[in-house]
DNA sequence: AATGAATGAGTTTTCATTCAT
DNA sequence: GATGAATGAAAACTCATTCAT
C-alpha cells in the first residue's frame, strides 16, 4: 500500500536486508525474493528501485563503503595527531557497527565480486588507496620517511588479514584482539615500546 | 571413447577448469556447463565424477588445500631452524604455483562459501589452525615465550591481508613485495634488525 | 492539478500517445507506463480514463477510425459525381493525415489484435465493408453491373496493400505514388484512359 | 527424455508451434510456455535451441520466408513464358500450404514486428524487393517498357492487400477468388482481355 | 481529480541434474 | 565410460493494476 515519502525508508531496508540475506544464506543463495522478504516489501519493489539485482548489490556495496567512510572520518576528526590517527582509523576498521559477521560476509562478497564486476573494483581500489594514503602521511609525520609507503601498506593488509580470519572464526568478533594485533604492528614500525601483546 | 587411466586426467582438468571459470566469470556465472567445456569434457561427465556441483566445488577447495599444503610441507623440510621455517612457510604462500590471479579468486570464493557451507569452513578451519600452530612452534623456539601465539595469529594475518589485497591490485602478483612485508613483521617480532623494508 | 476541460484534453493526449508508442517501441512494448509518460499524465490516469490497457487500446482505434471515416466523409461531400466520390475514398486514405508512419504502426497493430479480439474484428469489419460498399455503389453507377462488387474489393485491396508496403518502404510515404497506383486500377477497372502511370 | 538426431525434428515443431501459437493466442500472448507445450518440448528447451524469445521469432520468420521462397521458386521453375511467371507467382502466394488463417496472423505479426526490429525489417524488405523484381522482368518481357516497374510494385501491392484482407475475413481463406482478382489486375495492365471477372 | 508507490501474477531465462543412447 | 539432449524448478525481471495520499 503505498505511503509517499517511504522511498528512502524502503531502499534502506532492501540495503540492510541484502546484507542479512548474504550473510544467513551466502552470497550465491542471496535472492531477490528472499531480500525483498527480509526488507518486508513486494519482488517487484526491488526491481523497481535497483533496476536489477546487480543494481541493488552495488548500492549495497556504496552503502557499506559509505558507513565505513564516515565511521573512519569521524574518528579521524577527533584524533590530535598522527598516531592517534593511525588509531583511529584501524578503531573504525573494528567499530562495533563495521566488524559484524552479517558485514564481513558481504564485505567478502564484494571483494570476490570485484574480481569481475569493474565498477566494484573502482571503488574497493578508491577506498583501499584512500586508507593506505592516509595511512602514509601518518607514518611520514612519525618520521618513517621512505618507510612511510610500506608501512602503511602493511597496516592495511593487516587490518584486511584480520577481518579475514573472521571468516572461520568461532564465537562473535573480538575487535579488542584485533585492534590490538594492529596497534602492535604499528607500534613495532614506528619504533614505540609496545604494550601488553599477549591475549 | 574411454580410456583407461582417464579418469584421473579428466578428474583434474576438471579441478583446473574450475578455478579458471571462477577466475573469469565470477563465483556466481561459474556454470557446471562453462566448466565442462574448459575442461574439454561433457556436462554429464562432471556429475558422473563428482555427483554435483557441490562435490566438484567441494573437491577443488581440497585440491587447492592439498596443493598448498604440499608446497609449505615441501619448504618445511628443506628448512635448517625455526627462523627459516617461518621464511619457508610465508615463502610456499606467495610461491609462483600459488600465488596466482585464478587461484586468489578461488581461494575468496571458498572462503566466502565457508560462511554458510560448514564443510568448507571446517577445512579452512584446520589449514589456518595448522599454519598458526606451525608457526607458533616456530615463534617459541625463538624464544618469543607467551608472544609466541600473537606472533604466529599476526603473521598468518599478514599473509592473508597481503593475498587479499591483490584482489583489487592492478598488474600481475607480486611476491617479493609481499614477502618482504611479512618477513619485516616477522622480523620485527623476534627484534631481529630488518631488512631493507622500502619497495 | 484538476482543471475543468481538462479530460477531454488528457484523454486525446493519451491516444496521441499510444500510437507513438506502438509506433517507436512496438506493439509488443507499448507499455501503459511509456504511454502515460508520452501523454505527460501519471500511469494511474490512464486506467482511470480508460479502466484497462485494453480499454485504452480499444479508444485509440475507434480514434483510428473515426478520424479516417471523418476525412472520408469531408471529401465524399466535396466530390461530384461517382468517379470523384471514388477518388475522394482514395485520397482520404493517403491524406497528409492518415499516411503516417506511426498511424500505419498502430493499424497493422490493430489489424493484428483483430484476429484474437472479437471486438476489434468487428469494428474492421465495419468499416472494411462501408468503404468496399461505397465504392461498389460509386461503380454501378459508373455501369459495371455485376462486376462493381470486384472491382470494389479489388480497390480496398490495392489500398490496403500500398498501406502495407510502407510498413518496409524507405523513406517518408508517398501519397502521391501510392494514390496513382490506385486511380490506375480504377480507371482500367471502368475502362478510362489512364493517366501517366509510369512514377 | 534425450534422444539423438532430435534436434532438427524438435526446432521445426517449435516453429511450427510458434505460428499456431501466435494465431491462436495472439502475438501478446504468445509465451514461450504455450508455444513449448504445443510443441511437446519442455520449456527450457526452446531457449535451448534458440537463445530467447527473439531468437525463436526470428527463426519462425525465416523458416516463413523459406517456405514461400521454395514455393515460388518452385511454381516459377514450371512456368513456361513470362505471362506464366506472373501467375507463378501468384499462385504461390495463394498456395494452400501458405494462404492459411496461421500463416496469415503470423505474416502479419512479423510486418508489425518489422517496425521496430531492424533484422526483421531488412528480411522482408530483401523478400519484397525480389518479388517486385521477378514482376518487373516479366512485365518488361511482355513489352510494358517503362511502365513494368509500376505494374510489378501495384501486383504485389494487390497481393499484400488480398492477404491483409483475409484478417477479418469470415471463413476459411478462398484463394480462387484472390488469384482471381490478381489475375485480372495483370490481364488490365497488360491490355489482355478479363477471364470470368466476378465472383 | 490526480499521483505514483506498491503489488503480485505472469513472463523470460538460467542451469543443475538426469538419462537414453 | 561418456555424451549431450532434455527437463523442470527456481531465478530475475516486467508490468498492468490498485490504492493511500
Amino acid at each position: 500500500m503505498p505511503r509517499i515519502g517511504m522511498e528512502s525508508h524502503r531502499r534502506k531496508a532492501l540495503i540492510d536486508a541484502t546484507v542479512e540475506t548474504i550473510h544467513a544464506r551466502g552470497f550465491q543463495d542471496a535472492t531477490m525474493a528472499e531480500i525483498a522478504r527480509r526488507a518486508g516489501v513486494s519482488g517487484g519493489l526491488a526491481h523497481h528501485y535497483f533496476g536489477s539485482k546487480a543494481g541493488l548489490l552495488n548500492a549495497t556495496m556504496r552503502a557499506l563503503l559509505a558507513d565505513l567512510s564516515r565511521e573512519t572520518q569521524a574518528r579521524m576528526g577527533r584524533s590530535t595527531g598522527p598516531r592517534t590517527r593511525i588509531s583511529a582509523m584501524i578503531a573504525a576498521s573494528f567499530a562495533p557497527a563495521q566488524f559484524q559477521p552479517a558485514l564481513i560476509s558481504a564485505w567478502l562478497a564484494f571483494y570476490l565480486q570485484a574480481r569481475t564486476e569493474p565498477e566494484t573494483r573502482r571503488l574497493l581500489r578508491i577506498y583501499h588507496a584512500r586508507l593506505v594514503s592516509n595511512l602514509a602521511h601518518a607514518y611520514s609525520a612519525l618520521d618513517l620517511g621512505e618507510r612511510a609507503r610500506a608501512a602503511a601498506e602493511g597496516t592495511a593488509a593487516m587490518i584486511d588479514g584480520l577481518w579475514l580470519q573472521h571468516v572461520f572464526a568461532e564465537g562473535p568478533p573480538q575487535p579488542r584482539i584485533a585492534i590490538r594485533r594492529v596497534e602492535d604492528y604499528v607500534d613495532r614500525q614506528i619504533g614505540a615500546p609496545q604494550g601488553q601483546s599477549g591475549d
